[in-house]
DNA sequence: GTGCAATGGCTCAGGGCTGATCCTTTGGAG
DNA sequence: CTCCAAAGGATCAGCCCTGAGCCATTGCAC
C-alpha cells in the first residue's frame, strides 16, 4: 500500500506550505540573497511583478512592504519610482531559526545540492554556447573574484549569482530553477557558519577551474571541477554542524 | 536590472500555478501513473490524506470526486472503506492537450531529466545500503522485467517506481521528490509516443546494469548506465516529438 | 510650465478554501 | 446480535486572496 514509503511522501507532499504573502516574502529575499537583484537595483515595477509571481498585487504590496520593513528594499512613488533594493542590506536579522538542520536535513540539502549543480556544469559544457553566454560566464566570474575582503555579504550574493549563471546557460529553465532553490538552502546553511578567507580564495580558483571547463567545452572536467568545489564546502558544512 | 534573465525568471516564477483543487487532483494522478499507488491498493484515508497535502477535506473530496468521476479510483463507505485505486486504469484519456511541446520545452525536461536520474543513480551507488534498501531495489528490478508484453501501461508504472527506488535508495527526501515531479514530465511526454517492444527488452537491460551498479557501490557505472538509458529515451523522444 | 504616462497607494465585492462539526455507512469484535 | 470504531458524506461560518477600479505622486517631454 501507499503507506509512508519516501516515494508516497513525495507524491503526497503538502501542496501548499505557505500562504501567498509568506511565499512572496520568501521569493522577494531569495531574489536579493541569490543576487537576482543587486542593490541598489529597482525591481520590476509591482504590477509586473504580480503578474509573474502569480499573486494579486495586494499580496504583493503586503509583501513589500514586510521586506521594506526589514530593511531590504525601499519603494518610490511616481514616474520613474519603483521598488529599489537597499543600497546597504541588513546583516543577517536571521535569529537562527529553528535549531540547526538534522544531519539527515543536511544529507538532503547536500545530495541534492551536488546532483543539480555538478549535473548543470556538466550539461552547460557539453552545450555549444553563444558569444553572450560565454560573455556572461565570463562576467559573473570576475564579478566574484572581484569582491573586496571583508565584503562576505556581497562575496555570497556574487557566489550565487556565478553558480546560477552556470545554470542559466544549460539552457534549462527548471534546471535553473531547481539549482536557484537549492542555492538558497546552501545559503541558508552558510550563513550559519563562518566565512574563511582562505576558503575564499580556493573558492576562486575552482570557480575558475569550472568556467574554464565550460567554456573549452570539456563536460568531464566541468562536473569533476564542480563535484571538487561542492565537495568543499559540504566539507566545511559537515564539520561546522 | 533583474530583467528578463533566466535566473530572474526562476526567482519571480509563480507561487501558485494552478489552485488548490487542480493541484490535489494532479498529485493524485501523479500516484496512480508513478505506480505511487497500484491498482487495486487502497490510498490513505481522506482526513490523513488532506493533512499530509495540506489542503482541506473539502478541496481533497472534490479533487477525489473528479478522479474518480474519470474511473481512476472508487471510494467505499464504512469501515474498511476507502478510496481504492480502480483495477482496469482507464486508458490515456488525455486528448493531447495543448500541442506537441516545442523543441525548448523538450530539452528543457529531457536536460534536467538525465541530471536528476544520473545524479541520483551515481549517489544511490555511492551510499552502503541496508539490506531493506537492496531488496527494495531488486524487487522493483524484477516487478518491471516481469510484466507480461501488451501491458504497456502497466510496463510504464513499474519503470517509473524503479527510477522512483533509485532516488529512494539516496536517502535525499527533496531528490526524490524532484525525480518524481521529472519521472510525471517524461511519462506525459512517452505518452505520446508508440511503445515498441525492442525497446522495452533493451530498457530492461539497462535497469539491470544500473542496479547491478548500484548495489555494487560502483558510482561511476551507475551513473554510466544510467547516462546511456535516459539518452536512449532522450533520442527516442526527439526523433517523435 | 504644463501635460501626461508610469508608478506606488488604497479600497471593496466576491470567490476559493479552510476548519470544525455532525451525519451515514459498514463490518469486525465481543 | 449488538456495539462501535473507522471510514466516507455533507454543511457552514469565516478568512485569505483576487481582480478591478480609482487615487496620489513624480519627473521627463514638449
Amino acid at each position: 500500500m501507499p503507506g509512508r514509503l519516501p516515494a508516497s511522501a513525495a507524491v503526497f507532499r503538502p501542496v501548499r506550505t505557505r500562504n501567498a504573502f509568506e511565499e512572496t516574502v520568501e521569493r522577494l529575499l531569495q531574489a536579493i540573497r541569490l543576487g537576482v537583484a543587486a542593490p541598489g537595483e529597482r525591481l520590476p515595477a509591482e504590477r509586473e511583478l504580480a503578474a509573474r509571481l502569480g499573486v494579486s498585487r495586494v499580496t504583493l504590496r503586503e509583501a513589500i512592504r514586510a521586506v521594506a520593513d526589514a530593511g531590504y528594499v525601499e519603494s518610490r512613488r511616481g514616474r520613474y519610482g519603483g521598488t529599489f533594493v537597499a543600497e546597504d542590506l541588513p546583516s543577517l536579522p536571521r535569529p537562527r531559526r529553528g535549531a540547526t538542520p538534522t544531519g539527515a536535513e543536511l544529507e538532503d540539502v547536500l545530495t541534492l545540492r551536488r546532483v543539480l549543480e555538478s549535473g548543470a556544469a556538466e550539461s552547460a559544457a557539453a552545450r555549444s554556447l553563444s558569444p553572450a553566454e560565454r560573455q556572461h560566464l565570463r562576467g559573473r566570474l570576475t564579478g566574484v573574484a572581484e569582491v573586496p575582503r571583508g565584503e562576505e555579504a556581497e562575496y555570497r550574493r556574487r557566489d550565487s549569482r556565478l553558480h546560477l549563471a552556470i545554470a542559466e546557460v544549460t539552457a534549462s529553465a527548471s534546471l535553473t530553477t531547481a539549482v536557484a532553490d537549492i542555492r538558497t538552502k546552501v545559503n541558508e546553511l552558510l550563513d550559519a557558519i563562518p566565512l574563511i578567507s582562505a576558503n575564499i580564495e580556493h573558492s576562486n580558483e575552482q570557480h575558475r577551474t569550472i568556467v574554464e571547463a565550460i567554456l573549452s567545452g570539456d563536460a568531464p572536467a566541468a562536473r569533476a571541477a564542480m563535484d571538487e568545489h561542492v565537495g568543499g564546502t559540504a566539507a566545511l558544512l559537515r564539520g561546522f554542524l
